[in-house]
DNA sequence: ATATAGTAGTTGTAGTTGCAACTAGTATTT
DNA sequence: AAATACTAGTTGCAACTACAACTACTATAT
């Protein structure tokens, strides 16, 4: 069951999928503990947030934190429920619209921030040491 | 919008985040291209076939690979219905039941084997030297 | 100008996940 | 040995994801 791929790859492999599983359920476990909403509503908020404009069309969303169209498109009609983001006209290209981050939003954001720095820094961070943290960084960049 | 937690964190976390989806879109989607069933599948059949007596209960495998028990039962379902494993009595707890890997199980093992790996060579290795893959690895190991 | 191809976004549908409630069996306490 | 607590696994249900088909508009080619 071996090949050209090197075994160090395979074990490397394996304890990232292992570590992206712990650590997605473990940060997501301590926003839903406080009743806070998931991951994913906080990256269109900070992405629409850290917009100058404060809003961007939805498919720059997608680029943005690699989602497909028709899970956006679902994802922003929750949080337009929600009351955290409205939708604008877009005089030029009226087949889409643009995602705006609206007060509660902005509230919503600073809100989820607390529990979520906390829990990259106990879940995460703290296993490292700066130095550690620098490395895991420059080559993690590589991937994307 | 910071706080205790360092940017380097930060930014390391961000990272993490980022390389996950995009290697697991990648593999999943090289798998599916083939027509192969989704990693899931691949990590119960190779824990089963790595199993001295090729069988393990369903809690064993969900310790393993880190899958609720729900999620496993349902998970199992579909690879009974699959032929790709059998659920046999377990005579020590009659609660559950030994999941078994059976032919079909293990051909599929291998056959998903080649576009697996070369999908992790391609998309996870191949950005990396050999030392470099032995940091990542040291490193993501102090998060499991 | 018109046809053609491409893009933005939505929606139907089927499959998957997460949670809570449940069944059934095992372990512990008294 | 009866009661209690715990564990293994399943199932109903609601939410979410993936894909294909679709509408509506924009860009390109002739």
């Amino acid at each position: 069951m071996s090949g050209e791929i090197d075994q160090v790859a395979i074990t490397a492999w394996a304890r990232l999928l292992r570590a992206q599983k712990v650590l997605l359920e473990e940060v997501e476990g301590k926003l839903k503990d406080k009743g806070l909403p998931p991951l994913a509503w906080y990256d269109v908020l900070f992405e629409l947030y850290q917009h100058p404009d404060r809003r961007l069309r939805q498919f720059e969303i997608g680029e943005k934190i690699l989602l497909s169209k028709f899970n956006l498109s679902r994802l922003v009609d929750r949080l337009e429920k929600n009351g955290l983001v409205r939708r604008d006209a877009c005089p030029e290209d009226q087949r889409g619209a643009y995602v705006v981050i609206i007060a509660d939003g902005k509230r919503m954001l600073k809100k989820m921030w607390p529990t979520y720095a906390r829990a990259i820094k106990e879940s995460f961070a703290d296993h490292f040491s700066k130095q550690e943290l620098a490395t895991l960084s420059r080559l993690l960049v590589k991937l994307s």
